[in-house]
DNA sequence: CACCAGGCCGTGC
DNA sequence: GCACGGCATGGT
């Protein structure tokens, strides 16, 4: 297992993969995968799922001219990709992540792919669709431990048409009509564009985004980024909180 | 025992 | 408009 799927399947933007004792291991699009490294990484689906065809080598060398910070950053973590995931379990995994830990996050998102997913090999389960949400209530995802999140939950899943609009809006009319929905505000729409929908003009501004901003950027904003801002976003994030958590 | 976590809502000004 | 407190819960 290569450290370099490590920051990209357990660094925050998706809670589908689990560490394994030799692999990493997801149930999606109703099949269970496992994988150790990116050669392994050989089917459609999964090449499509790890934007394998997008050409981060000439953003990160645009990037890295821009700052020493930048630089660092992608040096450290040269392997980063922003991942195709389905739009509604980006929908609900991020309404989960706030005021949460990454840890609790994929706690609660097997917690809810084993109570209402689909056992597709024993013991692996796809996270639910939103059908087998429908009639899920606030007691029902209490119980689950998503606490005060519980009635964002059960507005998104009553709302969730509003993510077949979405590729046909612009990114800030996008945005706005994610935000309709009680409990996803600017940041978790922008990780629901940016995961969910590849929207690569998304930058989501969470509390370690806004302490590397304070810090090196200020007085910038997301323009100074360029074309891509969501991969600058990216390795920045990943760089402060390792730097800052290690 | 505290305190914290990839924020947002509701209230008050 | 903007600042503030509160929030369920598991981990440390």
């Amino acid at each position: 297992m290569q450290d370099n799927l490590e920051i990209i399947l357990c660094g925050g933007q998706t809670f589908s993969w689990t560490k394994e004792e030799d692999c990493y291991s997801a149930v999606l699009n109703g099949k269970v995968w496992r994988i150790k490294e990116f050669s392994d990484i050989k089917d459609e689906y999964l090449k499509n799922y790890f934007d394998l065809d997008f050409d981060y080598v000439s953003v990160r060398e645009e990037l890295k001219a821009k700052d020493e910070y930048l630089k660092e950053a992608i040096e450290q973590f040269p392997s980063l990709r922003i991942l195709k995931q389905e739009p509604f379990i980006a929908m609900i995994s991020f309404i989960l992540s706030q005021n949460n830990n990454i840890k609790r996050i994929k706690l609660i998102y097997d917690k809810l792919s084993k109570n209402y997913g689909t056992e597709i090999e024993e013991g692996y389960y796809s996270f639910p669709t939103a059908s087998q949400l429908k009639d899920v209530s606030v007691e029902d995802f209490n119980a689950m431990g998503t606490g005060f999140r519980s009635r964002y939950l059960v507005d998104a899943i009553n709302k969730v048409e509003i993510l077949d609009e979405i590729p046909t809006l612009l990114y800030e009319e996008a945005k706005e009509r994610l935000m309709s929905i009680v409990g996803i505000g600017p940041k978790v729409a922008d990780c629901i564009l940016l995961f969910g929908f590849h929207r690569l003009e998304a930058f989501p501004l969470d509390v370690w985004m806004k302490k590397v901003m304070n810090t090196y950027y200020k007085g910038k904003d997301v323009s100074y980024f360029g074309s891509y801002p969501a991969l600058a976003q990216q390795y920045l994030f990943s760089w402060i909180r390792e730097k800052e958590t290690n």
